[in-house]
DNA sequence: CACGTTTTCGGAAACGATTCCGATAGTTAT
DNA sequence: ATAACTATCGGAATCGTTTCCGAAAACGTG
């Protein structure tokens, strides 16, 4: 059936076992093995992306000389090059990312690890990222971490097989061992953290004011006349979560308010701890007049649960919180709330790290704070705004 | 200064010109041209990732064998493997993913183009996507067009030039040739549409239901008593908008109702839009009692300045939309939407691409439909619903 | 033991682009 | 005219993996 490849003899082939599932044989008059391929499929056109060596074929020429003309390096004849540049346009050249990555040893991508898509201020702060990237010559590869440790690991340890040229992350909720960070700083990676950062590992930095704002905000509800103000908090290792309790401590003491842990719960942000803390706090003898809390959607699940037990909104309890959206402002009673500026946080982190990647040895990392801003709204001003049109 | 790299005499060396700004010489006595490196920077411990070479040479192998370990062949000693599986832990060895996927031609990343990461039905749908995809051992790698066609067309290219696996597209509002998208289908490369599809061409598409959607909201209005219903449209180029008219217009006939145009407001989804056609609608000699929009946002501006002028809702005008966010359910009156599955949409179109990718020649193309669900609220509901607790 | 089989491995090509090195022909300076 | 350059290009190495091909050694069976 099969004849030798060399001397086209059929009688002199003998089976000689199999490679990789294949038959393989040998014939003895020529003394060689050889194997067969599964006479395969039709040659198909073969999609082949045109290369450099195409081009360099269609012109005689050689390919160095090509790369040449498409790098527009000075070692090259004009001519030659407008000859190579036409070429390539009717061939629809397009480089392969992959092979020039691989030479240079850069990919011009950076990874992104954030805890959830979906949440608003992450969104905002990617399509910030985005933007400084995509015009800084860069992709972005995006990863989430579903607010687990495990996955944030095991996303960073993806993006670096990747061989991202650089890191931004804002971690999990879960994550208090950074390992798996300064591994890869060691090894050189460049990485800024931004919002959730990590206070252990020497990297840049963006984060917000964690501190003034929810001092802002509880010296707002001190200024309105609360005076007993809960607060709910995040969960205990989160760094922003502490941060920003710190600014309501600190704004507790400054008006001389005493500090009370029954008003203090400390949340992991399941679903149904709303409505936990506002049970609790409202089955206290002393209910609170004011509630703080470190993230708006939880003051907004209170807002809906106060209605409901038709307790009034601000007078008997105002409310503020961090964060913004579109939500705050249309809920009623519209929320008071510390607004952060997410796109603005995602541009900045970009540019800090496109600015390390690019200096990868002399950079010296450095925090950049993006600044907030209080917005003041019916949930806390207890003598309503004028609507105005 | 300067000695011959061949015979070492210094004596015998000229200056011959400059290459690539490197000053190039030439040996005498050699009767041969070098030229010198910049003496260069200090050796700088090179952050040298371990290759499959440095395994090989640790181990006095040849790489071929070390790949062949990594890749758990058949083709191996097990008493080889396990020792090159412990030099490779040793060494911290994590294989290239550049070199393995030019080496066979793919990447297993996918591109997704997106009109914009920050509206939550395409955050919702990049959640999904990248389930599924990072389940199935895929990247992923995402742009926005910001709603611009020329955006993204540079979208696709750049993704292209990634090499990605296969495409996930949601079109632009801008967009309404798909030269771009023709193109790379005839290469060969897998694409999937979801939401804003293309009839034009012919890949597999992931859509909403947005006959059945607009049909179901805009007979609910009339069940609930509304006889002069509006309409705000999208922009008439876009595809999903045309259809989401459609089922509109077919409401309507059902009950008889005549259809008027000066009821009909196409917008191209402008900040001012919505305030633009309720001035027009309220204007009318015979003002509309119901108006349908075919996205909520638009509704939820419109609800925030009906309420400003004191109209009643939905007794005087009953709202109903395509699209649910929390904020339908959260704001007063609570928005009546058909509600989508963004989630479930990103899942879907992952998934069918994946098998696109996987049975590239054999793969023909179909279309899912993702169902939703009318959800009553009480921003048409005439008889108000008991606020359960 | 002899011969066919299997197991196991090394060498080299390939993926596509860049770049180093060297070579040639042409150009300028002396 | 000769020496010294310059401009321009080809060939080969390189990046890190995989895989094809071949070969040696071990194995098995009559």
């Amino acid at each position: 059936m099969i004849a030798c490849v060399k001397c086209g003899k059929v009688e002199s082939i003998i089976r000689s076992g199999f490679v990789r599932g294949k038959q393989r044989l040998f014939c003895k008059s020529c003394e060689m093995y050889f194997s067969v391929t599964p006479t395969n499929q039709l040659p198909t056109k073969k999609e082949h992306q045109t290369t450099i060596i195409d081009i360099a074929k269609a012109l005689g020429i050689a390919p160095s000389t090509v790369s040449r003309a498409l790098n527009n390096s000075s070692e090259i004849n004009v001519n030659t090059r407008n000859e190579i540049l036409k070429v390539a346009n009717e061939l629809d050249y397009k480089p392969n990312f992959l092979a020039q990555s691989l030479h240079r040893g850069e990919t011009h991508t950076i990874g992104v690890v954030i805890p959830d898509i979906q949440r608003p201020f992450f969104a905002g702060v990617l399509a910030g990222i985005q933007k400084v990237a995509s015009e800084a010559g860069y992709r972005v590869m995006i990863c989430q971490s579903n607010e687990l440790h495990n996955s944030e690991t095991l996303n960073v340890q993806a993006l670096v097989a990747s061989r991202v040229d650089g890191l931004l992350i804002s971690h999990s909720k879960e994550t208090n061992t950074f390992e798996h960070i300064k591994l890869q700083l060691k090894k050189g990676l460049p990485i800024v953290h931004f919002d959730r950062v990590c206070d252990e590992v020497d990297t840049a930095k963006v984060i917000l004011e964690d501190f003034e704002g929810s001092f802002a905000l509880v010296e707002h509800l001190i200024q309105q006349g609360c005076k007993k103000i809960a607060a709910f908090a995040g969960p205990q290792d989160l760094l922003i979560s502490q941060k920003r309790m710190k600014g309501y401590f600190a704004a507790l003491q400054k008006y001389n308010i005493p500090i009370d842990e029954k008003l203090i719960f400390y949340s992991n942000f399941k679903a149904q701890d709303s409505n936990l803390a506002l049970e609790n706090w409202l089955s206290l003898p002393q209910k609170p007049d004011g509630i703080f809390s470190v993230h708006y959607t939880n003051s907004i699940e209170m807002i809906v649960e106060l209605k409901k037990r038709n307790i009034n909104i601000p007078n008997e309890i105002a409310l503020s919180a961090f964060g913004d959206e579109l939500l705050a402002s249309l809920i009623e009673p519209s929320l008071t709330v510390y607004h952060q500026f997410p796109y603005i946080v995602g541009q900045e982190a970009a540019n800090i790290l496109i600015e390390n990647i690019i200096n990868k040895d002399t950079f010296l990392p450095y925090t950049k704070i993006v600044k907030g801003e209080l917005i003041i709204r019916n949930s806390s001003l207890k003598q309503p705004k004028v609507v105005e049109s």
